[in-house]
DNA sequence: TTTTGACAAAATCATCGAAAAGTGTCATAT
DNA sequence: ATATGACACTTTTCGATGATTTTGTCAAAA
């Protein structure tokens, strides 16, 4: 598990900062490795602090308590899909390709890992519990971009919106939605790659302008 | 809430049966209501006697225990749900508004009215518990239902098939796994419904022969 | 400055027994 | 035939108890 390196932007409670910092980066991955082996609940501070080779007390110089570092991760997540999606679908590819790779890299990330581990249920309601303005901010965030390609894609005459009567936020809503579905029998990576893979098609062929 | 004089066939522990009994229609129609109202843990048998207008002794003539009641319950939604989208398709409508029905038909019934109800989240455990085997069997024949229209339509020229690469099962597997998605932020039955009409357009013009 | 050991407060856990509620099955009455 | 009251049994609930773990915050050490 890699890639606890980018920018986290926080929101509420949470203070304004950066996982560029080394130490944010150990911490984040120490609670990955701990949340998903043992489940929120069962994670203590201790734990945290002994993965990322720090005392309790050091911890609590970076984050207030043991949710603030699970709502940090949620971020850490939805920046990393955000950013991307929006790198795939600026890639100007074709339709078909540019929904496939999207849903493929939205999909096989942090956070998946985490609700597909032993724990996944827990972590599922710990997220619910404490993240859900997070998770809500960052499927808007999603399905934003997913809009605009639609619009931009649309406006260059490559698709048509006709669908949704011409609405683009609730295409990429209902898209997201579907998507999210995809998930529900807790499929294998292999199993819900395909599946993402078909979805995009289905998208795909009923965007295309003919 | 009405709808509970269908033919219920059982399986498993539970006996091969009917609620066309009078009898039976009450207490299943009291079960959904007292399940609705107070969840699965917190209905007793007490509660559902009483609804159904009888002694709780009379009851256990009917139904086993609570779980039986549940799970036939469980088999009733599905039964109806399948005989509707069965009905629908056999219609011989266009494509889009075969499937756009035929959602319908499928996501405004009995078991979509538990799952939001107040107690939906221990409901929907409790379906997982107890009657994981028929929501099975239920979600299956669903699919097979989709899947053979798919086929007869791909015979009469009418749908392609080349999303799939001509897997008529597997596209109607995600079909009805992107239907699941719209249900997960809990919309209200007109954001669902928009939703799936929304979706069923996709589908269709996915579908379409060009 | 940066980190930590240590402390007090809080939360969690296991256990207990008594009270209450719910379950399943009779013998009996309608 | 059906349905029911009543009985024995099981399960849940509750409050109280104390041991244990965890948390959050210091003053002090490196």
């Amino acid at each position: 598990m890699d890639g606890f390196c980018h920018t986290v932007r926080m929101q509420g409670q949470t203070d304004s900062t950066t996982a560029q910092d080394p130490r944010q980066k150990a911490i984040l991955k120490a609670a990955f490795e701990a949340f998903s082996s043992y489940g929120f609940r069962r994670t203590s501070m201790e734990d945290i602090a002994r993965g990322a080779g720090m005392s309790r007390a050091a911890l609590y110089l970076h984050y207030r308590n043991k949710e603030d570092i699970f709502r940090s991760l949620t971020q850490f997540y939805y920046d990393d899909a955000v950013a991307q999606v929006q790198a795939v679908l600026g890639r100007d590819l074709p339709i078909g390709a540019a929904l496939d790779q999207a849903f493929a890299a939205q999909g096989g990330q942090i956070f998946a890992a985490l609700l597909s581990s032993p724990h996944g249920d827990e972590l599922l309601d710990t997220k619910y519990a404490h993240s859900a303005d997070i998770a809500q901010a960052g499927e808007a965030r999603l399905v934003a971009v997913y809009a605009d390609w639609l619009r931009r894609e649309a406006a260059s005459g490559r698709v048509s919106l006709d669908v949704s009567a011409g609405d683009a936020a609730a295409l990429a809503g209902t898209m997201m939605a579907a998507l999210h579905g995809l998930k529900s029998p807790r499929p294998s990576p292999d199993a819900y790659r395909s599946a993402a893979g078909l979805l995009a098609g289905v998208f795909a062929r009923a965007l295309e302008q003919r």
